[in-house]
DNA sequence: ATTAAATGTATCAAAACTGAATTCGTTTTG
DNA sequence: CAAAACGAATTCAGTTTTGATACATTTAAT
């Protein structure tokens, strides 16, 4: 994985780097697979650097040359995608900047993968959802919890009536009996799918309410459980899965909510901080 | 209130800068109050860097000279300068792709410039300190709830003892005296600061307790409040911080924690999976 | 094999950066 | 009040960085 190995290097040195090189050595960290694709010239176009600098940059960076670096990138089997290796065990501790490095592609893979793949208009449509409803229910089981407790959060900040799903050790049909048609129901579905979301979503359908569902790519088997469907990358590395792209997707939605409320969402924000500050809680 | 103003409006500059220029920048996110207290050959002298460049530095940021600069931050009032972006309020519905790649953009510059600076080693630190603990504490109020649930739902697959605060509604100094100096605590600190934390923070290095914080690079008005301070980018486009990067730093930190602990939390793993199998959840 | 096109590399002058020294203004002290 | 002391701004010269251009090398086509 020669990627890995230039993105290592990059984000050893990256302090030294001066302000041209740092544009290059972004570059290459949001997209690894440019050494190898493209020529010097394209990437200093791409970069907004002049060629001279690319040249230079990969002397810098300890390489012979421009040629040879790409040479090694493009020896090195660099389709990157090198399977899941979730549980075969991780003896070597090397440690270090690579799985850094690695890591970091990763997630950016993920989070240009995911808003490449929604559309902007479900995302509208989403947000539209969320901004009409008079009650919100925000509902995350498991893993999914503290995505939905951010959510929430983030939420609770713009508009009044959010409910969580599950609260406490409350009963959930108990809860979520006051739904109605003119309330929304917000899904995270990441990961393990879970019987209870299932039936909340069928419960919530069967009441007219509208259904937003966050899930994961993996999860299309069943498909229009909910109104809008919002699918996010979450490929891991190792063990886990990387909640990044969700969070970022909650993130612009609820963005997007507030935007749409408008002053209100404003005035209540201001609200809330002057609540904190007069609290005494540092701003 | 004036430090965060200018950690602001360092960071919003931030790519800009030379390197002299980032010693400083470095330097006032690290010591916010800096300004205020010190003049500016003394700042020089601590970020390392010439009087000229200190000068030069306060008017790229904008000011007219370092005077005003340092006279601001004193009386603290500074509203005269750019105000703050959460209020201005954004009337325009431009509702288009624009937003969405603007936020995209802004994610991945989030993650990628989180870990540009942060130092592997101090992760690695991070993460053994996490390994050995004989019990580890999450902590995470307000806003960082979330965020604790989320590194402790990831923690205790791969690690049996985790602690949560707060918890329930559960008193803390009744949970949190049984810390020990084997413990390890890893504490939420992004956006607004809790007083319950930094006292937090306090008794658990009074205990001898290892202490690991997560951050925003605006937040270290009390730098070396923990062992290991680890600083995430989390710079939104409007209302709200982007926690991408702390996700994904802790997403890294957990998968490290579980490489580590190795086979031990592999099996742990499987058997967590088998219960869910066995309980009828879909994988 | 030869040539033309494309692409990487080296050179150099312009621009930007930096710190030491100097100048200017303010405050303190005798 | 003078002058000394201090700190901030400016100037200036040396250094580094940068991109345009010229040059060399590879590649492709005939």
């Amino acid at each position: 994985m020669e990627t890995a190995r230039l993105s290592e290097r990059i984000l050893e040195i990256f302090d030294d780097l001066t302000r041209a090189e740092r544009l290059l050595a972004d570059h290459f960290l949001e997209n690894p697979d440019s050494l190898a694709l493209h020529t010097a010239e394209e990437i200093s176009r791409r970069a907004a650097v002049s060629k001279a600098t690319t040249a230079r940059f990969f002397k810098r960076l300890g390489f012979p040359s421009f040629k040879t670096a790409q040479r090694m990138a493009r020896s090195g089997d660099a389709s990157s995608d090198s399977g899941k290796r979730v549980f075969s065990a991780p003896v070597q501790h090397r440690s270090g900047r690579g799985d850094l490095a690695d890591h970091l592609a990763s997630d950016v893979q993920n989070l240009i993968r995911t808003f490449e793949s929604i559309r902007s208009d479900e995302l509208n449509a989403a947000a539209l959802s969320l901004v009409r409803a008079e009650k919100l229910w925000v509902i995350g089981f498991g893993d999914n919890y503290p995505l939905a407790h951010f959510a929430r959060a983030q939420l609770i900040k713009v508009k009044p009536d959010i409910r969580m799903i599950p609260l406490g050790g409350f009963s959930v049909p108990e809860e979520f009996a006051s739904i109605t048609p003119s309330d929304t129901v917000l899904a995270l579905c990441i990961g393990r799918r879970s019987k209870t979301m299932r039936s909340i979503l069928q419960t919530a359908r069967l009441a007219g309410a509208h259904t937003v569902s966050l899930t994961d790519q993996a999860s299309s088997g069943n498909p229009e459980l909910a109104d809008v469907t919002l699918r996010c990358r979450t490929h891991g590395l190792s063990y886990f899965d990387s909640l990044s792209a969700p969070v970022s997707v909650v993130t612009y939605l609820c963005m997007a909510v507030a935007k749409r409320i408008g002053q209100t969402a404003v005035d209540r924000l201001r609200y809330i901080d002057s609540i904190h500050t007069e609290w005494g809680d540092a701003g």
